[in-house]
RNA sequence: GGUGAUGUAGCUCAGACGGUUAGAGCGACGGACUCAUAACCCGUAGGUCGGUGGUUCAAUUCCACCCAUCACCA
């Protein structure tokens, strides 16, 4: 494999300076940083940047209720994030932050440059203004009801309920999010980017092979729908850089962040005498530029920002990789759950390397959600990782240490079994390259079973007993430990650590993608020690726990609801709950929220439809107790008639409880 | 509401440009072994491939509709 040496600039998303890592962030970083480990063995230049997101009104804001600057706050985050990373072995060569000189000088340069050639128009428009707060609003800091199906406390910009988009002007009873107080409407200027101009060019980029199939057809909806202009620019006080010759209005961040991609290389640039700004982002570049992002930020980073770029006479992404969200045991991270784990959490009670392996045992190359189930987790960690692979080296090596004083064969036992791990190089290369990791994991393993079959196949431990088979038993782990180490090169990209910790127990030196082909024949080993210990499930639980506790002190910050004005015990009274059965559970069609229940009060029973679908499936409620309202005024619903009411906690969504008596009580017991 | 993606064994996932007995790992069960971090090896059981309808000699694979889950709607 001669291939000629690439040029590649490769980024992260940038995570936003506003609260704590957590593993769902960690897929995208985890994923290019071994893509990029990938790349560097394989002998091409790699460059990897990356950089916090610093701008815009939620960093004001939480700046100021910390009463800090948000300089303060974004260096402090900044710090946080950096020593996370850096933890979970993630390799930047450069970390930096879109609140840089660097970033200010780039994104005024391509702004005048959009401005120069036409490609930037101005408006006044009206938008919600807080008159306490003397600032507008974006559209996530009104809330009031839906104006189609008048859901309470919904969103500016879109009903969770209805689903229905709208802007914020259209809610009904609207509230800052701020002050509480209605907003008023005011006009402003702002300042567009055409990105109709660049309709034919953005066709053209996105239908070239540069995204992945589902992603370009996502994208014709885009272009259906006809490009509209972006609003680029925001209104004082805005935590920014603000527009030259516009005083009081700033870029939007959503401008701002991916120049962070070229300032955070700039930046790097600086400190490097082999690296040059424009040969990665000159119109001409031949270098290759890959950006991995989540799918949810695919728009701007395949239109705004291609478009961007070729107005501002830059050369535009080789590519754009997108992945999907991660689900924790199948759901949604929870906090409640405890599934809402930050990246601290986790390095608090795991080992990254562990992460790093299951996540590229189940990433592909689409924007298809992955899923860390938790005890799958544990399983396929130790099974794989500490039952196959590490097993391999742990049977061999005690033989060589101890019979042969650590010295290897001076041949191969088994060329041909040799020949089968290292001709499987170029597929598993291939697989890294098109981000294939779980194909890549499938095909080491199959390799990993191999190796312990022939090990099992020769049996040194029954030859290690006659003294004229010594010789086989040095053969068999010879190729054993061989195999092994090839093993562990193809999973170096993955697993660093232990890859430097297999280096240092083979004395091989340090591995990269062709050297492993070359066995290891007549050297020394040294003595073996655990590379990897198996995952305990009690770290699991632990750490599950912890992010519970997390939850609970963050929640005593957060002011209590307001008790009720007080009533007597008449009123009461009033209100008859029973203990309930839950004799049947389902899904009502049709229904964003809702699940049908059947209870059994004793004498009768009564159907209810309960707005809990998020946080319970139908199946696991059937032949449960709760607690009902069995005398409130029946409701006609769009499904039926409501017949009363479950109680339950909780602020809604997936986080919703129900009630349930002890052991012992019986179906339609009062409670009083 | 619109658009895209996903739905395959208990769990996590492969796969099939339509065609003989639909695969893997884990888990379960049985056996073997004892070199190895109770690891490893051999074997068995488990699925009407989300649902309904259509096209076809033939569909889990194509089409339509429906249901569920995720995302986006600048």
């Amino acid at each position: 494999m001669s291939e000629h040496e690439r040029n590649i600039l490769v980024t992260s998303a940038l995570p936003y300076a506003n609260g704590d890592l957590h593993l769902g962030h960690m897929v995208e970083y985890l994923q290019t940083d071994i893509w990029v480990r990938f790349q560097k063995m394989r002998g091409h230049r790699c460059i990897f940047v990356c950089a916090t997101d610093t701008h815009g009104t939620p960093i004001m804001l939480r700046a100021q209720k910390e009463g800090i600057a948000p300089e303060d706050l974004i260096a402090r985050v900044g710090e946080v994030m950096s020593k996370d990373f850096s933890d979970f072995l993630v390799d930047f060569d450069n970390f930096h932050s879109t609140h840089s000189q660097e970033n200010r000088e780039l994104v005024e340069t391509m702004y005048l440059r959009l401005r120069d050639a036409g490609h930037i128009r101005s408006e006044v428009i009206k938008q919600a203004f807080d008159e306490q707060e003397n600032m507008f609003l974006p559209d996530r800091f009104v809330r009031g009801e839906c104006p189609r199906c008048g859901a309470a406390d919904q969103y500016g910009d879109s009903c969770e309920s209805c689903g229905a988009t709208y802007s914020p002007g259209d809610l009904k009873n609207p509230v800052s999010v701020l002050s509480g107080t209605p907003p008023s409407e005011r006009e402003s200027e702002h300042f567009f980017f055409r990105l109709g101009d660049f309709e034919e060019m953005l066709r053209e980029w996105v239908s070239s092979g540069r995204l992945h199939e589902s992603v370009s057809r996502k994208l014709e909806e885009w272009f259906d729908a006809g490009l509209k202009d972006w609003d680029i620019s925001r209104d004082a006080p805005y935590f920014g850089f603000e527009i030259p010759d516009q005083p009081g209005k700033y870029f939007y961040v959503w401008l701002d962040a991916p120049v962070g991609y070229q300032a955070s290389f700039l930046n790097l640039c600086k400190r490097r005498d082999d690296l040059d700004f424009d040969e990665f982002w000159g119109r001409d570049s031949k270098a290759e530029l890959y950006h991995f992002i989540g799918k949810d930020i695919v728009y701007f980073h395949s239109l705004f920002w291609p478009a961007v770029l070729t107005g501002a006479n830059y050369r535009t992404p080789t590519a754009v990789f997108a992945h999907g969200f991660l689900t924790v045991n199948g759901q949604k991270m929870s906090k409640s759950r405890g599934t809402f784990i930050t990246a601290r959490t986790y390095l608090d009670h795991l080992d990254p390397e562990y992460l790093r392996y299951y996540y590229a045992s189940k990433l592909g190359a689409g924007i298809d959600d992955i899923d860390l189930n938790l005890e799958d987790f544990t399983a396929r960690v130790n099974s794989d990782l500490v039952g196959k692979l590490v097993n391999i080296a742990s049977r061999c090596a005690g033989f060589i240490s101890k019979r042969f004083d650590g010295q290897l064969s001076d041949e191969l036992m088994d060329p041909a079994l040799f020949a089968e791990f290292t001709q499987a190089s170029e597929g598993i290369a291939q697989a890294y390259e098109s981000r294939e990791f779980a194909r890549a994991m499938r095909e080491i393993m199959a390799l990993a079973d191999k190796a312990n079959q022939f090990i099992d196949t020769h049996k040194p431990w029954v030859m290690a007993k006659d003294p004229e088979q010594l010789h086989a038993v040095q053969a068999v782990c010879t190729q054993g430990l061989n195999m092994f180490r090839v093993l562990m090169g193809f999973l170096k990209p993955v697993l660093p650590g232990i890859a430097q910790r297999a280096e240092e127990f083979l004395a091989t030196g340090d591995m990269n993608w062709d050297s492993v082909s070359s066995p290891l024949l007549g050297t020394k080993i040294e003595t073996f020690k655990p590379l990897a210990v198996r995952v305990d499930p009690q770290s699991v639980n632990a750490m599950v726990d912890a992010s519970r506790e997390d939850l609970k002190t963050s929640e005593k910050t957060k002011p209590m609801d307001p008790i009720a004005d007080e009533i007597d015990i008449n009123t009461f009274a009033s209100v008859d709950l029973r203990v309930a059965r839950i004799v049947n559970a389902q899904q009502v069609e049709g229904a964003e929220k809702l699940l049908q229940l059947t209870l059994d009060i004793g004498g009768e029973t009564r159907n209810v439809f309960a707005g809990i679908k998020a946080a319970y499936d139908p199946e696991t409620l059937i032949g449960r107790l709760t607690v009902m309202v069995a005398n409130l005024k029946p409701r006609k619903m769009r499904f039926g008639l409501s017949e009363g009411m479950v109680l339950a906690a909780g602020p809604g969504g997936a986080d919703i409880f129900i009630l349930s008596p002890d052991e012992g009580a019986e179906p339609g017991m009062r409670i009083k």
